[in-house]
DNA sequence: CTCTCCATGTAAATGGTTACATGATTCA
DNA sequence: TGAATCATGTAACCATTTACATGGAGAG
């Protein structure tokens, strides 16, 4: 029920069209909330219905024909309500833990492989929302930017992305370490 | 389609019941997967009809029958199959991230009272989750545990579980505070 | 000439949540 | 007396993923 939320929070940076916020839910809302265009497309259809936004058609010459989105008067006080209301702790489903959590019964060396890849990935992606960060901050530090900006969530949801990429490369790191090492100990045992 | 395997990683614990995966899902799996009761007992009985576990009735005075089940070999060999598999990084979804997100365009008041509440239930769980981690331990330092115990699965994945709450605690009581500052310096403002 | 990007959508299938239902036992 | 715990399940409903479909433009 809270895609539609994540989509009107993503149009206060003004209007966009459906292939814009697929293109770019991972850089701004989505180090917390992913989704597929197809959801996407079809949420738009009904947000449009339920006139929280509206789209204007844009006619395009080189390239096909594109529906820019707008958020509402209506959908500014149901963004608004949402922002106040209860929310419930988050609830991670992660196949790689999973795979963590069984690595005793598995083949060790391939899962640290795989470790060591979701680590670089997680660094690249933490680069990415730094650069961000220090876009939005410009010449500011990082307190003056927070007090002073007229808008501050996505700075704030950045920080939350950044430090989690961190924490997951430093734990890929630390797993695949300690996996190897046991291999290691394994053979020696054998030997 | 990774239920299936989270269920089959908690029985490598031993037998269980539905309700019992079901009450504990959250402490041993589930820092970092999340399966509701209904959801536990439909896949516990695909995964007996296709032979991945087995379950046995087990016949009770003061409280209504149980059915404990146990990982088959066949299911030992998915779950090696599925620990050395590729997986696709994570993706998150938290209403409270969206809400941060739309902070300027709501209530920031009521919003930081949810996550100084949020920063309490992260402290709590963290608290749980490092409890069972020192009783993993016992005597030994945590290098040492790794290298040697028979089992270190779930100790691993509880690292993880431990520092996302503690650092999803912190950034809680950083946003709230942020966002209590700003009020302040928006009700000098109107004086 | 093939691949990727732009841009949108439909349809089918799977996965997940919520509500409802049962019924004895134990604790306050 | 009322609520919580034990223990399992069905059914209806939503949310999400995956596959399929289109078609021109520009890069290699």
């Amino acid at each position: 029920m809270s895609l539609r939320h994540a989509i009107l929070a993503a149009l206060l940076d003004g209007e966009a069209s459906g292939y814009h916020l697929a293109k770019n839910f991972d850089v701004s809302v989505a180090s917390y909330w992913f989704a597929t265009p197809q959801q996407l497309y079809a949420e738009l259809t009904r947000l449009e219905t339920a006139g929280l936004i509206t789209g204007r058609e844009v006619v395009q010459q080189r390239r096909p024909n594109k529906r820019m989105f707008t958020i509402t008067e209506a959908g500014m006080s149901a963004l608004h309500d949402f922002v106040a209301s209860a929310s419930r702790p988050t609830f991670i489903r992660d196949e790689l833990l999973v795979q963590v959590y069984a690595c005793d019964a598995g083949d060790a060396a391939k899962l640290a492989g795989h470790l060591q890849e979701r680590a670089a990935q997680a660094i690249a992606k933490a680069e990415l929302i730094e650069k961000l960060l220090a876009k939005l901050r410009g010449e500011r530090s990082e307190d003056r930017y927070l007090a002073e900006a007229v808008r501050v969530g996505p700075y704030l949801t950045g920080l939350r992305g950044s430090t989690f990429e961190r924490e997951n490369a430093a734990w890929c790191h630390r797993v695949a370490s300690v996996l190897r090492l046991r291999a290691n100990l394994a053979a020696e045992t054998v030997d």
